[in-house]
DNA sequence: CACTTGTTGACAAACTTACTCGTATTTAAT
DNA sequence: ATTAAATACGAGTAAGTTTGTCAACAAGTG
C-alpha cells in the first residue's frame, strides 16, 4: 500500500509546473532544487510524464518542461498510474489493468472474498485520486 | 499500492480458520492444501499472526492452529498491518506508524499537498479495512 | 520410545526501488 | 560553424523487499 518515491517526486514536480503553467517553462534543475529531488532521477520521471502526454519539453539553451494540459484536467490518479502502475491492491480488481488470478482457489467462482474486499478498497482509492486534480492538489487544500 | 502475497495468503488462511472456529483446529497442511499456499511460507505467516495474538497453536499430533478471537472481532486492517505494515501510502500520514518526512520541502509547513491527498486516501483505506471483519470477509459479501 | 506437528533461524533467487553515468541529440547564441 | 546548454536514452547498480526453501530443534501423543 505504498506510494513510491517516483510518484511522490512526480507529483511534486507537477506542482512546480502547475505553478508556472501558461507563464513559463521550467528546467529540471530548477524543479529539482525547489523540490529537493535528485536531478537525474527527476529526468526519468519527467520523461515518463512526457511520453504519457502530460508534459512537453524543449531541448537546448532556454529549454525546459511545461504542462500540456490544464492543471484541472490532470488527476493524481492519472499521474500515479503512469509512474507506479495500477491503483488496485491486486490485479484481479484493477479496472485499467485487469488480470485474472490463476493460483487463487476462488478463481472463476462467483465470489472471492479477497476480490470483494480489495475491490471496495480499489474503488475508494480511485474514487479519490481520479477526482483529485492537479489544481486541487497544488492549492494544498484537502479534498474528498 | 499493492497487497503482498503474504497478506493475501494470510487473509485466505484466516478464512479457513474462521470456518472451523469453535469447532476444530486446522493444521497448516490442510490450510495450505485448501487455499493453495506454499506450506513453508504459510508457516511463517501463521507464526506472525500467532505472535500478534490472533491465532493459537498446538504442537504434536492433533496439533494445529485456531483463532483466538471471534471472527467479528478481527478486522482486515489489523491483519494487513501485521503482515504488510502500515496502511498509509506514505509514513507521514500514518496514524499507527507515523514518521516525520525529512527530505520533503513542505516538512513542518502548515500544509503539504502530498500529505493532504495521501491523508485522504489513508483515511479511506483504513475506513474500509478497519471496519471489515473476518466474519464479513469470510461470508464473501461485499461491504462498504 | 517413535512419530507427528509446530518453532526458529538461516539462506537465497528473483524482483523492485531509487538512483547514477555516459553518450547522444537538439536548440540557441556567438 | 562552433560551442554551450539543455533534454533523451540506454545501461548499470547497490540496496532492499518479496517470496519463498531448508534444516535442525522443541514439544505433544500414544
Amino acid at each position: 500500500m505504498k506510494l513510491s518515491k517516483k510518484s511522490e517526486y512526480g507529483l511534486r514536480a507537477l506542482i512546480e509546473l502547475a505553478s508556472t503553467h501558461g507563464k513559463a517553462t521550467l528546467q529540471r534543475q530548477e524543479i529539482a532544487a525547489r523540490q529537493h529531488i535528485p536531478i537525474e532521477f527527476l529526468e526519468q520521471i519527467l520523461l515518463m510524464l512526457k511520453r504519457a502526454g502530460l508534459v512537453s519539453s524543449r531541448r537546448g539553451i532556454k529549454g525546459g518542461y511545461a504542462l500540456i494540459k490544464q492543471p484541472k484536467d490532470i488527476t493524481l490518479g492519472q499521474v500515479i498510474r503512469i509512474l507506479d502502475g495500477p491503483l488496485a491492491p491486486i490485479s484481479c480488481v484493477s479496472k485499467t489493468a485487469y488480470q485474472k488470478c490463476n493460483d487463487c482457489p476462488y478463481a472463476n467462482k462467483p465470489r472471492c472474498p479477497v476480490q470483494q474486499a480489495m475491490g471496495t478498497v480499489r474503488d475508494a482509492i480511485a474514487g479519490i485520486l481520479d477526482h483529485y486534480s492537479l489544481a486541487d492538489f497544488a492549492s494544498g487544500h484537502r479534498k474528498g
